[in-house]
DNA sequence: CGTCCTATTGACAGGCTTCAAGGAACGTGG
DNA sequence: CCACGTTCCTTGAAGCCTGTCAATAGGACG
């Protein structure tokens, strides 16, 4: 798996300043990959595993369940994520993890990846500044489930997974994306019914503000949504970090 | 500052196998005390600081705020506590921290921690453990918000809070505790409405679940709360790390 | 005793859920 | 190529949960 084409490594160059030893050992991590059908699980909650994830190409979910099934999708998984990053500290997670569409899903051994994180401390320090934006994301969408009403939370959903495609894309200006969640994952994701999530969306469409046909979407009005949804995208933290210059292998 | 009085400290000395090397030089970080008034801002959101602030006494919340005023209240922060962990990363965080009791509240330098972390990398074990603790909490809160009933979202903020309390403290099995929480601050947490909590709360009382007098909250019925609250406390992982032995200063 | 903050109540509206059923899209096999 | 099953989307009706507005009551405190 060369460099070009594993977007997480790619992703991570885009957004540090990662030499290329580094980069390099990373993406060596990633040799394991599997492709997986939509709708399946990758890693069931609560049972400990050895291998973090990376999902290469295609949609995922993390997914928590309740006793009596209702379920919560706290994250979207997207091309050059990576799926589990709890999982390096907490071998035992509480959430699950599956696929949306069909994923390319490369599998790191956890004790190659904290001996490497070991070995490079710069990329330690951008592996601690993914795990804090992962949280900054986390709570920003529990502001969401909190305080936003259904279109308001559809439409931060909306921005902010565009604004997560186009870092990793580096596509331009484009304000159409593939979408492949169904209204289920919609509404496990932002804490509604599907019914009403399907309401809702005619709601945003009727404002003129999106166009959902199938498994495509169209923001028509990027400001009207980002109004819509109260949205602020330093959350995200996509300028990235500056890793302090470490005394590492090579310049 | 002595080290059985910094309950950040003795909460790691329970919870982790550090030395005493370790615990002692973190106690001295937290050299730099406040008491802070109820309802008062510590840290606002959005602005830089160069003091992460561990709670000593009293409990606090970290909070978010909406452009219309609209408030939500991620996590409270109970004596012992990390508040900001985040900003050992990221210095600005888009979260502010508020006390909600009268606190003692220690703040440690950010670069100092810095420093300790990469001279000890036990204590930075641990340090990555309580983030991925501190995560986990936040997706459980998600699922409460996304997907759990008013009573059912109050009774699991109780459980948690016991739960959490009881680890600090060691408490015993005592069901009662201090609860400086007010009606307004548990609808920020919960996503609910005062006025709603207040209706909520009778509602638990009548089922016979808790009792909450002025500032003191007991748990009548703690299996059959954890029961309407769908609580399981694996979340919490009260259990702690080992963390691997390191060839530190001394054994 | 007045003031401020918090808790409590009532009335009413509306957002969202649930139940139920029909329609569209897609893949599969005959 | 069409019948058929499955999955997903859409719609309607009914009603509860929760929010908003407004006003009262209770405590703490100066």
């Amino acid at each position: 798996m060369r460099l070009s084409v594993n977007p997480f490594v790619a992703r991570l160059h885009h957004l540090t300043d990662l030499d290329g030893n580094s980069l390099f050992a990373l993406a060596h991590l990633c040799e394991r990959v599997r492709v997986i059908e939509p709708r399946t699980v990758v890693a069931p909650a609560g049972q400990s595993s050895e291998d973090l994830h990376v999902v290469l190409d295609g949609w995922a979910c993390q997914y928590k369940l309740m006793s009596d099934k209702r379920r919560h999708v706290p994250a979207f998984v997207l091309p050059g994520d990576l799926a589990d990053l709890d999982r390096l500290i907490l071998p035992k997670l509480d959430y699950g993890l599956a696929t949306v569409s069909a994923c390319t899903v490369a599998a790191l051994p956890r004790a190659g990846l904290q001996a490497l994180l070991k070995a490079d401390p710069a990329l330690r320090e951008v592996f601690d500044w993914l795990r804090a934006v992962e949280n900054a994301q986390a709570l920003e969408h529990q502001l969401s489930l909190g305080r936003r009403s259904a279109p308001e939370r559809l439409a931060h959903l909306f921005c902010t997974l565009h604004a997560r495609l186009r870092a990793t894309l580096d596509g331009g200006e484009d304000l159409r994306f593939e979408c492949p969640l169904t209204q289920d994952e919609l509404a496990d994701a932002t804490g509604l019914s599907v019914v009403h999530v399907n309401r809702t969306l005619q709601v945003l469409r009727s404002e003129g503000l999106i166009a959902l046909e199938t498994r495509r979407l169209t923001i028509l009005d990027w400001q009207g949504l980002a109004r819509r949804a109260d949205f602020d995208s330093a959350f995200l933290h996509a300028e990235g970090v500056r890793v302090a210059a470490q005394p590492s292998a090579s310049p």
